[in-house]
Order: C-alpha cells, then structure tokens, then sequence
DNA sequence: CTCTTATTTCGATACTATTAGAAATACCGT
DNA sequence: ACGGTATTTCTAATAGTATCGAAATAAGAG
C-alpha cells in the first residue's frame, strides 16, 4: 500500500461519526447493514450519514450493494487488513535494539 | 480504547505528512529520531514539524525525551497497537455467517 | 400513474487544518 | 556573556470538513 492511500484510509477513519459508521459495519460481518438500519441505529442525520457513507465508499473501506431500493453497506476487510499491515510494516528495521525481533513485538 | 480517542489517533495518523513522520519513527525503533533528523530526512519546513509533532504528542502517538539542546522522538507502540487491536476488536460479531470464526480470518 | 419509502444532492454556515516565513526561545560549548 | 545550533511560537493566507434541513431523485407497490 502507498502511503498516500494509507493516509487517506485513516483519515477516513479518523472522524468519530465515521469511525462509528465504519465500527458497526465491521461488526455486522457479511450481512452488512442498510443505510437506513445504520441511520436509525446511530441516529444521525440521513444527508449527513449519506455524505459520510461517500467519503468511505471513494477511498474503499466500504462496499455497497443495492437490493431493490435499499443500499446494504458492507466494510472491506481486505482493505482494513491491508491497513493495519502497512501500520506495522517496516517497523523497528533501523533499529539497534531488541524491540523487534518478531513482528509480533510491535 | 474509546472510539473518540481511537478516532484522534487515527485522524492524526491520517495526514500524509504525519503519517511519514510516524513511520520514519516507527522504522527507527527504540532509538528513536531528533526533530532535526527527521526535519532532514523528510525535507519540510521545521515550523511545520513542529506542529505536526506537537499533533502526534497530544494524542499520544509519540514520545519525546530531550538530550540537551536535541529533542529525541519515539513512536509510542503500545498505542499503535492498541489503534491496530480495536480496529479489529468485535470484527462480525453480529454476522451470522462464518467469515470470522478465528479472529485472524477479519 | 401516484404513493411511499429509501437515499442523495444542494446550499449554507461554522469550524478546523495545512502550510511556512519570521521572530522568539532554549541550551550548550567556549 | 557570546555564538551557534535546535526547536517552538506567532501570524496569516488558503483551503478543506462537518453538519443538517430542504428539496430532489430512485424504485417498488398498489
């Protein structure tokens, strides 16, 4: 991953509304949840849940799928896995020390 | 981690110039890298380093240890790896297919 | 075709972030 | 104390973001 789209993901990410959004999706796994389910269970404005729903969608964290004329919104674990990869990627290789020897260490 | 404070980390995180700041601590390991050094390396102006070091370290994702007239920077791990660990906490918990029978799988 | 439900776009407002040059401060070595 | 190096604060211009109500669009149901 590129560190610009990386940063784009988080930034993404980085707003509490959005963070909620995205949260409750990763929860509800495969199923997903509709924009109006999400709407009703985090009670926010529809026009701005929709604006947010976008910015998540661009920059790939989500996924839509229409089934007639709700919108189930699904995360995109591939690309949250990807994420939390390129966080620890890389980390403590200048290092002299012994915080690192497995990956798992960071 | 509370969702707002992940949100702060995760917006810090989501600027392109502090996420190379972040990083280039991050590959430095417990060594850590003075603002000079990274001012240096990343080439930007040192006001601006400035600010965005001062970002990171309200938030927590960095440390700094003064040695006399330089000012050391550290990559704080235990928060990164909490940020890493609550993007994937309760992943599918409501799904009721099999996409999370190993918390590893999300 | 019209009604209803679902979702998006528009428009406006208020707030916050990014950037960097210039000036200020901090601290060590001599 | 002085000079030099390291870092921060100040100031300001510019641009972007978050929010929501109202209106618009989309699509199935009757």
């Amino acid at each position: 991953m590129k560190l610009d789209d990386a940063a784009a993901h988080l930034e993404a990410l980085g707003n509490p509304t959005r963070l909620k959004i995205f949260r409750a999706l990763v929860r509800a796994g495969d199923n997903g949840l509709s924009v109006g389910k999400l709407q009703t269970r985090l009670d926010i404005a529809a026009s701005t849940l929709s604006h947010h729903l976008k910015t998540l969608l661009v920059v790939g964290l989500i996924t839509q799928e229409r089934q007639s004329t709700t919108l189930i919104c699904r995360a995109s674990y591939d690309l949250m896995r990807g994420l939390v990869d390129f966080l620890v990627d890389e980390c403590c290789v200048e290092s002299t020390g012994t915080l690192c020897v497995t990956k798992s260490a960071c």
